[in-house]
This record gives C-alpha cells, structure tokens and sequence, in this order.
DNA sequence: ACACTGGGCCAC
DNA sequence: AAACGTGGCCCAGTGT
C-alpha cells in the first residue's frame, strides 16, 4: 500500500504553468503593463475563474488596437452591426472560432467549464464587417458576455456554421448560456472523410492547412480574379470616380467595387494616378480589396508555435528544449502580442472557411455509389454530418454516475490491494534482503526478480536510426527496390504483387474513366513525405522503437525507492531522498518477449509462472522450487503470485476506472468524455475518460457499470447488435453459407462449427446432435452440440472473431500450441463453405495492392498507400494487407451504427417518449428516458437499429436490447 | 518538474 | 521483423 500512495502523489501533470502578466485595470490609468504580475497556475483544474475575475478590469489595448482589414468589435454597438451584416449572409458558410479561457482542453471537459476570450468569424473575402472581412469580436473584461449579442443569430439554424473541432466550440458557447444551431460542417471530420490515415497528428487545423497549402492558394486567387472579372471599368466612371474623390465625397458602394478590383494595366499615367489615389483613399472601405492587399499572401499556417513560442531558458542561460506559451490572456493584454494574437484568433476562423471549401471539392471527387449517394460529399451530408452534431449532443448530455457507488467500491478495492499486496509481498521478501519496497506495478522490477540474470535485445528510437544512415544508404531506399527481392512470403501475396507490377506499368497515364481504379488511386494527396518504410508512430501517435543491438542485464540490479525511513547512509549527514534497492533475479526460464525483447510479465505468463495453487498445480515457479528441493516453497510462490495476479487486475480497474469516474464527474455527478472520429476506420474513440473501455460483466468484479445509472425516474435502454460485424461481412461477401446460417438462427458458432466438421454434420443430419434446443421444451432428445463438442465450438467461435480481422495460421498455432499444420487445417474447414469470403479477401487484398486503398461497405476510403506501397517493408506489406480487409467489416458496421444513430436520433416517436441516447459503444446504444415509456421506447429502439438504411442488407440485423436501471443490469 | 518511452491492459 | 484489427490510458523509468 506504501507504494500505491507513493504513486497517488505523484502523478504526471502535464500542465504548463506559465507566469502571466495583465495590464491595466483602471481605463483612467494609462496603459502600464505589468501593474499587476499575476502568478497563476491556470492549471485545468485551479478553482480560479478567471474569466469572472477579470469582468470588471478595462483592457486598454483592445481599445487601442487598429488592424487594416479586420473588423474588431469593441463595443455594444459594433456588435449589433456586425450582427445585422452576418443575418444579410443566409446562403453561405460562416465559418467560426473561440479562444478560451479557464479550461485546459487536453486534461479537462470544456462541458461547464471555459470561457470565451474572444470569438472569430468568417464568411468570404467580400464581406466587409466595417474595417474588413476578418472579424474579431472581444469578450473580455469591459467586454465580458459581449458574445451574448450574437446568441440569437448563433441559435438561429438560417445561418451554416461551419468549425474546426465543433464540440469544443460549441460546449463553450453553452458555457455562455448560448446552444449554437445551424451547425453546416467540421473541417475535422471533413479532412477525416477524404483520407483517415494520415496520422494521429494530422488532423490540426494548421496540419490539415499544410496538406491542403496549394488548393487554398489557388482557391483564394480565383476568388479575388473572379470578383474581378466581374467588373468593367469604363472611362466615364473613372472620371466620376476622381471627381467625386476630389470633393472628398462618399461615393455608392457599387462603383467603390468597380474601381478596387480592377487593374489599369497600361492606360495612361493620369489613370495610373487616379487609381493610385482611389487605392489609397479606399483602403478603409473595401473588404476584398483590404484582403488581397494585407492577407492574400499571410502565411497559411496557424501554427502557435511560430507566433507565441518561445524556447525556455535553462540556468545556464542556454536555450532548452521546452517551448513555452504565454496564456490567453496574457496575449490578450500586452500590447506586444496583440496584434499577432489577432491575427491568429482570425487565422483560424479564415482558413477554416477556406479549407472548407477545399474539402468539399475533395470529397465530391471520392464516389461511392451506395444507397442514393454519389460521392464522399453526399455521404458527409447524410450521415457524418448530423452524427457529428449528435456526438456533441451526447458529450453534453453525459452519463449519471452513482457517485457513492463509486467511492464505495473504491474503499473495498483499496482495503483488498492492502491484503493481496501483503501476501505478494511477504513472498518476495522471504527470497532475499532488502526488497521491501518492491514495487508489483513496476514491470522491470518484475522482469528482474523472476527473469534476472537475461539477455535482452536493446530497443533503439527510430530517429536516432534515421539519423545514423548515410546518404548513400537513404538513397538506395528510395530507389525503386527489386521486387523479387522484396516479395512477401505467401504465395498469394507474391501473386499479388506480381500483378499490382505489371498493372502499374501498363497504361497508367491513359485512362480518364472516373469509376477507373487508376483515376481512384491518384484522389489521395500524398501525404507526409514517403518515409522508406514506416510512419514511425505508435497507435497512440507516440513515436516507434525499432530493435537493434543486444545488452545483458545482470542477475542483480538496483531500482531507486524513496528513503522513506530517512536512513542516514555511512559517511553522509543528511538521509537521501533516495535509496538504491537490490533485487536479485530468479532466474526462472523465460516464458515470452516483450516487443523490445524483454521477458514479458504480463498476466499469460503470470498465470504460467503461478498455475492453479488451489487445485494443487502450483505452476512453472513451483517447479522451479521443487527442482531445488524446496517443495513449500514453491507452493508459496504460487499463491504469492495469485495474489499478485489478482492485486494487478484489481489496481487496474481502480486506477484506470474507478478513481478516473470519480474525479472527472461534473457537479450533477454526470461524466461527459469526448467522442472523437478519429481512427482509421470510421469507428469513433472516447476519452476524459474512455467511456469505451469500461470492464465488461465478467471481468468487472466491482460492478463499476452498475454506477452508471438512468436519472431519475428514468431508466436505461442498452441495445447491441448481435454478431454485427461478421452480418457485414456476410453481406458484403454475399456468402451463402453465413447468410444461410444467420438465417436459420440460433447459435451462429454452433453452426460454424457443424460447417467446419462433417462428422458434426453428419450426427446432426442422422438426428444424434442437435444444434440448438430450447429447454422450455423439456428435455433434449439428443445430446447439444455446444455441450459435446464444446471445444469445436469454441474454436469455431474464436476463429469467427478473429478471421475478419485478419489473424493467420501462425496466430492460431500460438494460441492454441498446436501446430501449423493443425492451424492450417482448422482455417481451411473454416473457409470450406465459406468460399466467397475468402475470393472476397483475395480481391480486396489485391486492390488494396494495385491501387493503395479499401473501401467500407459504405464506399468509404481508407488509404493504405503507406503500408501496401512496394517500398514498404514486408510486415508492413502483411500488416496493411489485414487492415484492408479487416476495414471494410469493422468500418461497414461503424457506417451503419451511425445511421442507426441519425435515425434514432431524430425519430419522432423517440422524441416524443423523451429518449436520448447517451453513448454509443462501437456495436452497442446506450438511451435514456423517462420510466414510464421504457417498454414503448425499447420496440422503437429495436425496430430503428433493425433497419438503419434505406436500402436493406441481404440479411436481417439483430438486436438484443435491455431496459434497466443502470449499466451493470442491462446485461 | 516535465516530456518521452516501454510495458501492460481495458473495450469492441 | 512480424504473425489479430481499431482505440485510450496508467505506471515506471529515464533523459533533459
């Protein structure tokens, strides 16, 4: 237990916590900065509310600011004006930003907590606000909730907004008091539609502008030259012009128009000098003129590192690595940063609208031709589009906890980590001296004390690889390697790739058919540059390891423990804040690898080491021991490792679940993660905290569901579709024998297994088996397949799950220690009736081979370039022929959980019974609503999830449903 | 004190 | 080199 609060105190922050400084409070004053040094934390979780703090100080330098071409509202008035011209705009996007304070948005829900600073629009080069098309509108200090005069414009849905990452902005708003309506799209999932495999980190706003840097470019000159073009000048007018410029009148808006956008390319000087002139004087009137002349040309990136960042500075007076930000309202405020806090603050709003733009044109040149759409623009609007809206609304709505529950249970698991930690430990400190302390999370104190003395294989950072190649060595990477040389190892893969040669050689320029693969394979923008291999990131976007060289590690090592006895060690005056503490391996045999080629000690080889101590077996350690001739002892490192097995599963679920519920429930005691689209496939992601991965009934010894409870009076609808993925993949593959199988109903594994083995077959078809039997009948008359072939079954169930996702003999040879050959076959009797399902995966692997691509079931693009590209590494190669047919199946069912979700959403007669959903997991739909209507709801539920689509599949979706009071029930 | 990496584990 | 796909997150250890 010492341990496990050591590491309670010392949890990562991952806070920056810069010192800011906020000018003057008083307008009469002059503007002095730094009056006032504020030293704050602005940690996400500081209880100061800064926002409220500040409402009373006067921002001398909001006043002051003056930016040519940008509309910044300062004031009541401005913003009533600013309103009315945003109204006169119905017919097009109006794309919006806020920047925030009092919210840390990568540690906290902006649900209740973070305010607008200030807010940016907008909505095209010829909008001009009254000092240009960008709109800045401040609402801080003297201007504090000035954003509410734009609240019923903002819930009005006449008027499309569009956003990048909308959720964020939107729950700000809320914030505000105001509910945004109109929502017309998310450059986020837009850029995600056109191509999800660009990277974990690709999808910012300023990476998605890179990528996109020349079709703005472009974008932005043919608006400025259409506008243009548009226009004719003639002499008449311009003597008009200069007359009245003369007389220093106002002249009408439309020959203003006239004049700023066009060029007197080689007239005569007088023309020359008169434009000159009316350039001059029309500087201040004229948005698209204000436009091209300040920000045609402005750097595309919206990058905060380049604006505000600075490397911090170490004691020494060197520069370090870190980059530090000053916060917003320090930009806000200094009179050195505010412009360029401005011009950043409208950036992002500008170069949304314009991405948008270039998006939709990105999606209409990706066709797909299901149900009545035609392209990936059809489909954003059909179904991505109001989902992404929906998502927000589940972020808000959040899931009531039973916040006793919780800390109930937290007791208990607390009190059993101090028993099971006990019994682990006094084992281990029965083997040697001075361990203590030893720490079970720790796995290399693990891997030392059983493991120890080993050799492992020493892990080296791809960079630093990177880094070490020569010239010589990059370049014969990137040259065009043998193919031969570089072919997979099966036989059909090198079939593939024999093919994908000689079709990329033949003819590719010619072909101009839109529905050509070839025409489809040039629709991905390259993405980064092409690395020689990998991406060189981690599933979490952190960066990979690659293996290199061997290291031994020494039978005894020494780990750092906190000196928590304050031991004085011989010759020093004060006690260390550290102590090194021995720990002498074992030397156990090792059991299996690490990625890095470390001895694993995860829960498998655990459960090896300590066997089954209740029932006698007493496992690898104990046998160890007995070889030694110390029999009892052997007994107690089983149980001790029981124990430790049993203290590692309960330290998980308190650590990850339990205390994480607890600490994020807002003060209703709802929790409100963020849903996210943002995997390769189309599934969505949750985090703050993972909704997603709550344990599931039998691994959930505490009953954590059961705190995520319906409200009051209310009650929970919990709906999942039953085998939902290998339906898609049955209709996908229009398999006979699957569709037959699903049809006939019942157990869909039992019947797998009757498919893979003729002896099965033939007892069932001599009536000596049955498949299914239902026991309010009685009495089977013959013995059940699930009980006298249980093992059959359960194979044929785990080769159900894990075939579409692409797992091979090898795979299942390991699983189940059998040979490859025994692997080999048991796969073989799984495709023996399934043959359209294997002429489908061969297919699909192909195209994804010849052309870089697979597609869901919805026409869905999922860019496997950088893994099936012939210069990618072999594993690579094999690892991205899996995805491309494991994304059509787990992306087909995310398309069509999705349009459940937009039906059942909007369906009336949910509306009407007051049921909302509340979470989606993957295959399963969490609603909420009152008691009362709970029978009536759940049959509308069921229906909706049965038919999502307009066009039904070839064969029926199943869903089982549960109403209850909380999660745990609805099993 | 913080950032990063490796190991491990939860879900579907 | 890897052998089962998609995610998020917690902890320890180490480098800066």
């Amino acid at each position: 237990m010492i341990t496990f609060l050591k590491r309670l105190t010392n949890k990562n922050t991952q806070i920056n916590k810069p010192v800011f400084r906020f000018c003057t409070a008083n307008p009469s004053n002059n503007d002095v900065l730094g009056d006032y040094v504020i030293k704050s934390k602005m940690s996400g979780h500081s209880s100061e509310n800064l926002y409220e703090k500040y409402k009373n100080f006067y921002n001398v330098q909001i006043e002051k600011i003056n930016i040519p071409g940008t509309t910044i509202v300062k004031n009541r008035d401005q913003a009533h004006k600013v309103v009315k011209i945003l109204k006169s705009l119905p017919n097009r996007e109006h794309a919006w930003d806020t920047e925030t304070v009092d919210v840390d948005a990568k540690l906290e829900s902006p649900i209740g907590k973070g305010k607008i600073i200030c807010a940016s629009a907008f909505c095209g080069i010829d909008v001009d606000f009254g000092n240009g098309p960008r709109l800045f509108i401040d609402n801080f200090a003297q201007n504090t909730d000035l954003i509410l005069i734009f609240k019923e414009y903002l819930e009005d849905s006449r008027y499309k907004k569009i956003w990048h990452n909308y959720g964020f902005d939107r729950h700000i708003f809320y914030n505000h008091g105001i509910n945004v309506q109109g929502f017309g799209g998310d450059t986020m999932h837009l850029a995600r539609l056109a191509d999800p495999s660009r990277g974990p980190k690709e999808y910012s706003l300023a990476n998605v502008t890179k990528h996109y840097e020349e079709e703005i470019k472009y974008l932005k000159r043919s608006l400025i030259d259409d506008l243009r073009k548009s226009i004719q000048v003639n002499t008449q007018e311009l003597q008009t012009v200069l007359t009245a410029l003369q007389k220093g009148a106002d002249l009408p808006h439309e020959i203003i128009q006239k004049f700023q956008l066009h060029r007197f390319n080689s007239r005569d000087e007088q023309i020359h000098f008169i434009n000159d002139q009316m350039q001059k004087w029309l500087i201040k009137k004229q948005p698209a003129y204000l436009y091209e002349k300040y920000y045609l040309n402005t750097n595309l990136k919206t990058n905060m590192k380049q604006l505000f960042g600075k490397k911090k500075y170490l004691k020494d007076g060197k520069e370090g690595k870190t980059i530090e930000f000053p916060n917003t309202i320090r930009m806000h405020t200094d009179p050195e940063l505010i412009e360029k806090w401005v011009h950043y603050s409208c950036l992002d709003a500008e170069i949304t609208f314009f991405v948008f733009q270039v998006l939709k044109d990105e999606l209409k040149s990706l066709s797909t031709n299901f149900e009545d759409m035609r392209n990936m623009l059809d489909l954003y609007n059909k179904y991505w589009k109001p989902f992404g809206e929906i998502l927000t609304d589940l972020e808000r709505r959040g899931f009531e906890l039973n916040l006793e529950h919780l800390d109930k249970i937290r007791v208990q698991a607390e009190n059993d980590m101090i028993k099971l930690e006990k019994q682990f430990l006094d084992w281990v400190c029965s083997t040697q001296q001075g361990v203590e302390q030893f720490n079970y999370s720790s796995a290399q104190q693990l891997q030392q004390l059983f493991f120890a003395p080993f050799k492992r294989k020493k892990r080296v950072t791809k960079d630093k690889i990177d880094a070490n190649l020569d010239e010589k060595e990059k370049k014969d990477l990137e040259g065009i390697k043998n193919f031969e040389e570089n072919s997979a190892i099966d036989d059909e893969d090198d079939n593939f790739r024999q093919e994908s040669f000689n079709e990329q050689n033949e003819d590719y320029d010619e072909d101009d058919d839109e529905e050509s693969p070839q025409k489809k394979k040039r629709l991905f923008k390259k993405a980064k540059p092409q690395e020689d291999d990998d991406d060189g990131y981690l599933s979490d976007g952190r960066k990979k390891s690659v293996r290199k060289e061997e290291d031994d590690i020494p039978q005894t090592k020494a780990f750092k423990v906190l000196n928590i006895k304050g031991i004085i060690p011989e010759g020093k005056k004060k006690p260390p804040k550290q102590l090194d503490m021995n720990i002498t391996g074992l030397g156990l045999d090792v059991i299996n690898l690490t990625d890095s080629g470390m001895p694993a000690a995860d829960l498998p080889v655990l459960k090896i080491l300590a066997g089954n101590p209740k029932k006698g077996n007493y496992g690898a350690i104990g046998e160890y021991y007995k070889q030694k001739g110390d029999e009892e002892m052997g007994k107690k490192a089983s149980q001790a490792i029981e124990s430790l097995i049993q203290l590692k599963q309960v330290e998980t679920l308190l650590t990850t679940f339990i205390i994480p519920l607890r600490e994020l429930a807002d003060k209703d005691g709802r929790i409100h993660c963020s849903l996210n689209m943002n995997t390769e496939t189309g599934r969505i992601s949750a985090r703050k905290p993972n909704l997603m991965n709550q344990p599931s009934h039998d691994k959930d010894v505490y009953k954590i569901r059961s705190a995520f409870q319906a409200g009051k009076g209310k009650k929970l609808i919990v709906a999942d579709y039953g085998q939902l993925e290998l339906r898609i993949l049955a209709h996908m593959t229009n398999c006979k024998a699957m569709i037959d199988a699903f049809k006939m109903g019942g157990d869909f594994h039992s019947r797998t297994a009757m498919g893979m083995y003729p002896k099965l077959k033939e007892e069932i078809e001599k009536g000596e088996l049955l498949l299914e039997w239902d026991k309010s009948q009685g009495e089977p008359p013959a013995p059940l397949l699930k009980d006298k072939y249980s093992s059959e079954r359960k194979k044929a169930k785990m080769m159900n799950f894990s075939i579409a996702y692409g797992k091979s003999a090898h795979g299942f040879s390991k699983d189940w220690n059998c040979s490859m050959k025994e692997a080999q076959e048991a796969l073989d009797a799984w495709f023996a009736d399934r043959k359209e399902v294997k002429e489908w995966q061969d297919n699909t692997k192909k195209i994804a081979l010849e052309h870089g691509y697979t597609q869901t079931m919805m026409g869905r693009y999922r860019n496997l370039e950088r893994l099936t590209h012939s210069k990618s590494a072999r594993h690579l190669v094999q690892h991205g022929l899996r995805a491309s047919i494991n994304t059509p199946i787990q992306g087909g069912a995310a398309d069509l959980v999705i349009a459940a979700m937009v039906k059942v959403s909007k369906d009336p007669k949910l509306n009407e019974l007051g049921y909302e959903l509340l979470l989606q997991i993957h295959d399963e739909l969490i609603l909420e609503g009152p008691e009362e209507h709970a029978q009536e709801a759940l049959a509308r539920v069921i229906e909706i999830m049965e038919n999502p689509l307009d066009t039904p599949l070839l064969l029926k979706m199943e869903v089982d449903a549960k109403v209850g009071n909380n999660w745990y029930e609805c099993k």
